[in-house]
DNA sequence: CTACTGTTAGTACCTAGTCATAATGTGTAG
DNA sequence: CTACACATTATGACTAGGTACTAACAGTAG
């Protein structure tokens, strides 16, 4: 069944944010059309070329993604990040990180997640806690995912402090909110492309 | 002032991996050589071309997978314990727990020994962290010792729950300092964790 | 019939490489 | 000084995955 070009453009539109490591060619063939007419949708679309969208995808994970921290010292997995601003990161419950005899996940490890994403959001090379007020809201169980939404509130606080306030959420359901005050080095300008 | 070829090529691989979004033709301006001498040099290095070099870092990236850094099950080791009224721990700052940078350690070892030590202290089958309210006072480095002191301030707060205060020190200095207002199922029971 | 949209085709050009081969430099041993 | 090795540079032909542009055709709407 041929597609028409408003439904042709969606999917494309669709399959290259899921894989933009595809070349036209290989979307001519999948879509039955020419290279040329990939080639117009993507210019009606504005999606750039294939090694423009992977290098969009390489130089996000390089520069933006994490600056204070390298990758494998932040505790879960960050899934979204926009420096100085907000970022996302998920933690499944594995059993290392409950107690053995209620399968209820250990407090520190939901601080260490809400904490190292604090520290991961600022854009400065050092940072670090200076104090939280955090609150545990219901017991994280075995098996669960996590996920910890850490957004900057004040930039420039009390002693050049940066307010983070991180909120962890269990289906929808929030499980874990801390305030975190963060020292860093210096005060970088937000800037985003 | 030339680089012999064994230098420059320690250099560029130190320079790609640092940045790998650089061609060749830069490379052959940064060491005043032609471009082929650096291609030979990827050559003998196996250092794929840039286009290669950023689809890694894009794949990379892309496929990143959960790496959680396990915390031992006993944060610190407890040398000094009375139920429901005090507990002591020491933990000796190890490479793991540091950032990798700068070998200061990490908040959130600092505030599991000090999570783990208040949850040990409780003298109740189930104790969990409601809410705490901390402060780290000075940055702890590598090899630093540093000792926790629990003390249960209040027994029966609001809402039944136990307070418990932790206070950190190294050689005397103190470094943290959380107040942690404990949950627990009853009032007496001999077992904890 | 004409105008317009959608599609396909083809050409020239681009970047950042590849590979193979040849021609230089430069340094050291005999 | 010559000979040879090794390092370096040059040259030409080729590649993928495009951009930018022009041209042509088929089907439909007015």
């Amino acid at each position: 069944m041929k597609l028409s070009k408003k439904e042709r453009q969606q999917l494309l539109y669709q399959t290259l944010k899921d894989n933009p490591f595809i070349t036209d060619e290989e979307l001519a063939e999948k879509f039955s059309v020419s290279i040329q007419t990939i080639r117009l949708d993507r210019l009606e679309l504005n999606i750039p070329e294939l090694r423009e969208r992977i290098k969009n995808v390489a130089q996000h994970n390089y520069s933006e993604k994490v600056r204070s921290l390298p990758i494998d010292e932040v505790i879960g997995e960050i899934v979204d990040m926009e420096l100085d601003r907000h970022a996302i990161s998920i933690l499944d419950i594995k059993p290392e990180h409950v107690f053995s005899r209620n399968k209820i996940a250990r407090g520190h490890h939901l601080f260490a997640q809400a904490n190292s994403l604090a520290v991961a959001v600022i854009n400065d090379e050092l940072a670090l806690t200076a104090s939280s007020n955090i609150q545990f809201l219901r017991q994280v169980k075995l098996g669960e995912r996590v996920i910890a939404k850490a957004k900057v509130t004040e930039q420039n606080g009390p002693k050049g402090r940066t307010i983070v306030v991180v909120e962890s959420f269990v289906n929808q359901e929030l499980v874990f909110k801390g305030e975190f005050s963060m020292y860093r080095s210096k005060n970088e300008k937000v800037d985003k492309q």
